[in-house]
RNA sequence: GGGCGUAUAGCUCAGUUGGUUAGAGCGCUACGUUGACAUCGUAGAGGUCGCAGAUUCGAGUUCUGCUACGCCCA
């Protein structure tokens, strides 16, 4: 074995094996609890970022781990077509290569283009990851357009439509101008801008006065259908029913009364418009007022704006507006403000909305089934606080616009008899007499996704695999796609497959960079994935990840955090690698048979018990998708407990040979190969590549199917074995209290010492009697004595520690700084005083005795006396020393 | 404006139903290549748990208010 781990090549080796063996597949099998996720697909145009490395790593985790538990699993993969973006990506690349375009091509050739498109470049993410090891069962790969699914998009409108909740109608929507399309409100993203209050006054047309009113647009003014003001405002309403001339037009408006306009709000005047703000689209509907559309779709000013305003861009039009306004003397003044202006997802413009005939869900009888599992805990939120934002939403949902102004997805299947007019809904073109003519529009991205845990098992289809794996298990994903997907989900699970879709959401962590930014493509802080596992392994990456998520919080990476991971992985490599040179592996290596439990040795006792109680809180952190405190838990268990003290004092009994060599042995690999088990869903690569290595395991076995530990299989846990697990422990702690008596008393590591040890009790002193070898090991020390009485005066002083198990001295022949060690005494007695008079401060407190638990009291006391025994001593170590 | 969340060591974060002297990783200091590992070892320093109240025998932990920051919705 190389010195240091080397996780390309190891990578490399058992992916392609692993999936090629099918060991990645799951089918339905009577005799095993199923438990299958679906993958949040991912677009079908996107490259792997961090935040899919962290998705897809935790539901690898929970994957492997339930794989090992002996359920039959499935991991159904895929992407989605990604409507606007995939659609404005190929434009581009036809506009750079080719310098054509979407309608230049035509509908039926641009479509074309864009598979191919897909066909080419697509998918890339479902290769890279295959990198992370993520055990998908890829022969289920879906994608959103996939005939099957395309035919459960159509299936499920016509449904609704003939339910009579998908309606066509002339609504306010919002449109982006980049992509030409309209969106859902889920796709406006509100920020903060800096913009201004225009101040203008509309002239009465009886010449009595001005109406002053303020706008963030002006150039919505020429599409104004009135002005409002509140029918109770004293100051304005007795102007109701009069009109003014709005300006730059040739119209006179009414002036209405309603309670939109705020008196409390700048003049309480209010410019109505109702073809270009929902509020004002209100107002015109409650006063029949006209639906004044000035804009086309690109958001340029159309004819009904006016002669001088057609086919100038929106922010063009605004600067003539204001010019012309303030040359006729309307313009009163500009305020700076900041205010929150919505944003299109894709085009990253401001969006317009506009009144435009579209597509709708109605959603609210929907959302009830799919509000109760929630509330009833049929369907569990991780961290479960995500689910007041869920009930937010959906008690307040508003109508989906589905329809896109789009070419790449799925066309809605509606058709309309040319002569008629009448409107036809179905799975297929309507074979009464035509003409017919097919809706032009296409179907929003989430109303394939949404149908996803379903549809990718084949639905409508009564599929084998939908018998048995749906409902699936968990869902791992973003809460930033809560509304977008996980509520439609559950919506839509409810709706067409008459139940919920999965029974967890775990909402991962957002992840920023080390400065706390979000990842983007423009700051550039937004590492690539491939190139940090080619540094460091994908091993180390998932490792990492994990292990600095907190939770239910946003992490801070940066890649030199992976160097966690690395380190960690090469620790391991190495314990294996000590293992190796030792020799051959323990034929009882899987469960200690032949070894009789009640011979093993203290250190051995504890490691077991160790690994036991780790097991535990893996499967319980697990369990309650605590995957960061798992991976800590198996850090400390490797590093520490097994690295750092287990290898360190079995060395001693692996170097007398003859039995306890082989216990001990045995005992090193029983242990390690827990440990890989353990560790195998975190960092699936190089636990098989061990596992293969120290011969756990036969060429043709995985440690994927390697039974997961858990509190079954405890070897031994007695009350004799808790009391000498105790003194395990007080045995480290009297090793490190002897090593920093070397190291203050600047005495080089490699030395050898001797050392003194006063025992606390009998008891403590037969126990570490028989344990001399590993402290002499571990203290590298020439001689140690253990006695009941303190070190000798007439052999001069020594510098000591206190500590649970005794009083280690190190004799120094008188080169002792008498003064020192004084003050370091004197501090832990000062120490002892101050905790001992709070103690007993407690204890004299009646209330306290009263009212504490009895165990808290008994607790109280015992540390108590335990101090008083400690004050004892370090006393008895002064009065030595003076 | 409404809702949610966060504030603990220099940094990033743990801290179960309130109960001994509040933990980890990184960073820092000193020493060290002793036959698994310098991607390492040994030892150490470092915190009045954001502020102010309240409840309680007892509060990092519960409650109220305040401050700061972040996210979502309008």
């Amino acid at each position: 074995m190389p010195k240091a781990y080397e996780p390309s090549a190891v990578e490399d080796k058992w992916y392609p094996h692993w999936e090629t063996k099918g060991y990645f597949r799951g089918r339905p099998n009577p005799a095993k609890k199923p438990y299958s996720i679906v993958i949040p697909p991912p677009n079908v145009t996107g490259i792997l970022t961090m935040g899919h490395v962290l998705n897809n790593t935790l539901q690898d985790i929970l994957i492997r781990w339930h794989r090992m538990q002996g359920h039959e699993v499935c991991w159904f993969p895929g992407t989605d077509h990604a409507g606007i973006a995939t659609e404005s990506k190929v434009e581009r690349m036809l506009k750079e290569k080719e310098n054509t375009g979407r309608d230049k091509l035509g509908r039926e050739e641009f479509i074309k283009r864009v598979w191919e498109w897909k066909e080419q470049y697509g998918g890339t993410i479902i290769q890279q990851l295959r990198k992370l090891g993520t055990s998908c069962d890829w022969e289920k790969e879906r994608f959103t357009m996939d005939e099957g699914l395309s035919h459960a998009v159509r299936k499920v409108f016509v449904e609704l439509y003939n339910k009579g909740y998908i309606y066509r109608g002339r609504r306010m929507i919002n449109w982006c101008p980049v992509s030409k399309t309209a969106l859902s409100d889920e796709e406006v993203i509100y920020k903060e801008s800096n913009g201004k209050f225009y101040h203008f006054r509309y002239p009465l047309t009886d010449g009595s006065g001005f109406l002053a009113i303020a706008t963030t647009r002006p150039e919505t003014m020429l599409g104004d259908s009135a002005v409002a003001v509140h029918p109770d405002d004293p100051r304005h309403n007795h102007l109701i029913g009069k009109t003014v001339d709005l300006p730059l037009t040739n119209r006179k408006i009414p002036v209405i009364g309603d309670e939109h306009a705020d008196p409390e709000k700048g003049t309480g005047c209010v410019k109505i418009t109702p073809a270009h703000d929902p509020n004002d689209f209100a107002v015109g509907q409650r006063h029949n007022l006209e639906f004044i559309n000035v804009m086309n779709k690109d958001a340029s000013m159309n004819k009904t704006a006016g002669p001088e305003f057609e086919g100038l861009d929106r922010f063009e039009c605004r600067k003539k507006v204001l010019k012309m306004m303030d040359e006729l003397g309307f313009l009163d003044r500009i305020e700076d403000i900041v205010h929150s202006v919505g944003h299109s997802e894709r085009g990253d413009v401001p969006i317009e909305t506009m009144l435009s005939e579209q597509w709708f869900v109605n959603m609210s009888e929907l959302a009830k089934p799919a509000m109760d599992a929630v509330r009833t805990g049929k369907i569990n939120f991780h961290p479960d606080r995500w689910a007041k934002t869920y009930f937010h939403w959906m008690e307040n949902i508003k109508d989906w616009c589905i329809s896109r102004q789009i070419w790449w997805g799925h066309r809605i299947p509606a058709w309309y008899n040319e002569k008629t007019g009448e409107t036809y809904v179905g799975l297929e073109e309507p074979s009464a007499p035509g003409p017919w003519r097919q809706d032009e529009d296409v179907l929003d991205t989430w109303f394939s996704s949404w149908l996803w845990p379903f549809s990718i098992m084949g639905w409508p289809d009564k599929t084998e695999d939908l018998k048995y794996f749906y409902p699936t298990s968990d869902l791992v994903t973003g809460p930033d796609i809560i509304f977008f997907w996980v509520a439609r989900m559950i919506m839509a699970g409810y709706e067409f497959m008459g139940e919920l879709p999965f029974r967890n959401v775990y909402f991962t962590s957002i992840i920023r960079d080390d400065l706390g930014r979000k990842l983007s493509k423009s700051l550039g802080n937004s590492p690539d994935p491939l190139d940090v596992i080619k540094q460091y392994g994908a091993d180390a990456l998932r490792f990492s990840i994990i292990y600095i998520a907190p939770v239910g919080m946003d992490i801070r990476y940066s890649n030199d955090k992976c160097e966690l991971g690395r380190n960690f992985a090469n620790k391991l490599w190495n314990a294996c690698r000590f293992r190796k040179i030792q020799g051959e592996l323990s034929p009882n290596f899987k469960d200690l048979s032949g070894i009789e439990l009640g011979k093993l040795s203290p250190d051995e006792t504890w490691i077991i018990s160790r690994l036991e109680g780790c097991a535990d809180s893996v499967n319980k952190s697990l369990t309650d998708f605590q995957f960061h405190m798992a991976t800590h838990e198996i850090y400390e268990l490797v590093w520490s407990s097994f690295c750092d003290w287990f290898i360190e004092s079995c060395k001693v009994r692996i170097h007398s040979g003859g039995e306890e060599k082989v216990q001990a042995l045995a005992v090193l690999d029983f242990v390690l190969y827990k440990i890989l088990r353990l560790l195998h869903p975190f960092m699936p690569f190089i636990t098989e590549e061990l596992a293969h290595q120290m011969g756990f395991l036969k060429d043709g076995d995985s440690i994927m199917f390697a039974e997961y530990p858990g509190s079954g299989d405890a070897v031994s846990v007695s009350g004799k074995d808790v009391a000498v697990i105790g003194m395990v422990e007080s045995k480290f702690q009297l090793i490190r209290a002897g090593r920093n008596l070397r190291v203050s008393s600047e005495i080089p590591a490699g030395k050898k010492l001797n050392y003194y040890i006063q025992a606390v009790n009998p008891e403590m002193a037969g126990f570490l009697k028989s344990e001399t070898d590993s402290l002499k090991r571990m203290l590298n020390a020439e001689n140690l004595e253990i006695a009941l009485e303190p070190y000798p005066a007439d052999d001069g002083q020594a510098p000591s520690m206190m500590v649970d198990a005794g009083n280690i001295y190190l004799p120094l022949k008188g080169a002792i700084d008498v003064d020192s060690e004084l003050n370091k005494l004197a501090k832990q007695r000062d120490d002892l005083i101050k905790w001992i008079s709070a103690s007993m401060a407690k204890l004299s407190n009646e209330k306290f005795v009263a009212k504490a638990p009895g165990n808290v009291v008994a607790e109280a006391k015992a540390h108590l006396a335990e101090m008083e025994d400690k004050l004892l001593r370090v006393e008895e170590l002064i009065k030595s020393l003076s």
